[in-house]
DNA sequence: ATGAAAGCGCTAACAT
DNA sequence: ATGTTAGCGCTTTCAT
């Protein structure tokens, strides 16, 4: 887009000086809590510049300092309770130390993702968080090349880029599975992930598998969604085809809890009492999961501790004189929780 | 924090301009498809470019041009789907002309706004979008001050800094006790909206209480929830206060559909019919409303359209080479959705 | 179609 | 405690 150029900003660190009867400097350090500017001083000069409706201009300090005090964070989508708790929490760690979260999402595309990614990495931000562990090449050699730390989150990658705080997707499944076995479920179903792109969805979908073979039991019992985010229509929908399909279910699990959420709706539609003639489990510990009736037995991923978890590890990158020889791998532990959609 | 400079990015424009034989000037060109630079010049800069691992610095030519490409969005919080439905349709709009989404969130308090402008001014954001129009007095003077377009957004301020593209939030709370009243019910309370910080929830409950008096009702049937967001567990809580303490109660309207949802659970945990034995209504149009059993009476905001008239109204703005004498003040008609809630 | 010089608004480094 | 000088990596302007 053509822009005009904007009216100049009148107000500079130059003329507050001038007003204040200092030098430039003086005023660049009062902004900064440079020690050696007296209280009085530096009282006087950030009167003058609120008077004068001054505003410092990181954009020069920046190029100057070599420092964008952005941390770029990309994840599948602004609009998913989980990934919000998460970069809530990775900003509440990152704020004191003067450092702004960038959001950037890619709707689950690893294309958008590298598109995103470079148009980030422009911003110079100090270091990267990524969801997930599968990029473009071309994605994985512009993080690589860029000298910055990169974080992968949500995910344990087997190819990390660099360092990763995260969990087994797949694991957690293996839970939910034996916990409904253990409850005398049999013929199990999922309800989601058939899409690649989804790359957590397909890991849970794998998980759910991996433990039905393990239980000798049916692991194609599947029924697909299409392309994420699962939305509670999704699983809605998909409740109603399984329910009409495979009456003889026992148990179903979401590929979350927005899923999950749908598919007790469709029970309750239908009269279906769950847990007695079906059982219902999903993925996320979203707030719909504890307010539901019944509660939804689900997986708490931790997503707050996951945030704070990257932001300390950051700051700690960052704080080094040093570079770290070796990259860090943080594995957070998803708590099972069990509530009355499945006992 | 103190942080360790990073190791200086090697690669710069000058690099690949003495790698590809020319000047840096032609390599910026390239960079910015000016028609200036030759179609194959261009195309052997740029693959000598990503051969280097050179990615451009805007740092520098955000200072140069005096143009960050960012617009500052504030919204109260992240992790809620209306605003996050509303950023996401700006974005859209924003992105193919070269801007970006700062995004900030103020947790629903207004000195948290304030400090938060401060800063993401520093940035120099070519435009502005903050939710509400409440708003301290130091911030009205920053926005105002800082010569760029600002848009205030879901509301329509009686003292609005410059543009705004919104509803009545109280206007909306009207339709919903006609529709309630229209259908028979009499003693009708309200959930929510009991701090003022949350402006756009107090107006609502504002709505609901001018609404029940134009009716000649008792319009204080109110029950406080407490500090936004309001939650579906909140909703939950609150609705067994009410139940408790008014069974009477034929209709509830929740701040939002979180909390009607939280009220709808709640009855059906008791064995109450919905809406035979209390009919339910809430706000925001939510994916709840429409897949919960029975689908909820709402009123749908539209926050797509909201976000993409802000961005509409920004690109326009910014692209007159003359400032616009007059605000612009964009209404946008929410729509009532009547569910199974209360009919 | 390409290049040389100047400078965006700050801050690091070095004075005093 | 304060000031002077140089320069961050680009783009604008003017020249060829």
């Amino acid at each position: 887009m053509k822009r005009a150029l904007p009216k100049r900003r009148a107000v500079k660190m130059g003329d507050v000086a001038k007003v204040a009867g200092v030098s430039l400097m003086t005023v660049s350090r009062a902004f900064r809590q440079d020690a050696s500017v007296g209280e009085k001083t530096r009282a006087r000069i950030l009167q003058i510049a609120d008077e004068l409706g001054y505003v410092l201009d990181t954009t020069a300090s920046n190029l100057r300092t070599q420092r964008s005090g952005f941390v770029a964070v990309i994840v599948p989508s602004i609009n998913n309770a989980n990934f919000a708790e998460t970069v809530n929490a990775l900003s509440t760690v990152l704020n004191p130390p003067g450092l702004q979260v960038l959001l950037g999402y890619d709707l689950y595309h690893t294309a958008e993702e590298e598109r995103l990614i470079e148009q980030l990495l422009r911003r110079r931000p100090e270091a990267v968080v990524v969801t997930g562990g599968r990029h473009t090449e071309r994605c994985r050699r512009l993080l690589k090349g860029a000298g910055i730390p990169v974080v992968e989150m949500w995910d344990l990658p087997r190819r990390p880029i660099g360092h990763v705080v995260g969990f087994s997707n797949a694991a957690c499944l293996g839970d939910l599975v034996d916990h409904l076995v253990g409850r005398g479920a049999q013929r199990i179903a999922f309800i989601g992930g058939d899409i690649s792109d989804d790359t957590r969805g397909a890991d849970r979908r794998r998980g759910f598998q991996a433990a039905m073979r393990r239980h000798g039991l049916d692991p194609d019992r599947l029924v697909p969604i299409g392309a994420p985010p699962a939305t509670m229509e999704n699983g809605a929908t998909a409740m109603a085809r399984l329910l009409d399909e495979a009456p003889d279910t026992e148990a179903v699990v979401g590929v979350s809890d927005l899923a999950a959420f749908g598919a007790l709706a469709e029970c309750q539609r239908r009269g279906l009492k769950v847990p007695k003639d079906i059982a219902i489990a999903g993925f996320g510990a979203y707030d719909i999961a504890s307010v539901s009736v019944p509660p939804l037995t689900t997986i708490d991923p931790h997503c707050a501790e996951i945030g704070r978890r990257v932001g300390t590890l950051i700051i700690d990158l960052l704080s080094r004189t040093t570079k770290r020889e070796q990259s860090v791998r943080i594995k957070v532990k998803p708590t099972l929780k069990i509530g009355g959609s499945t006992d």
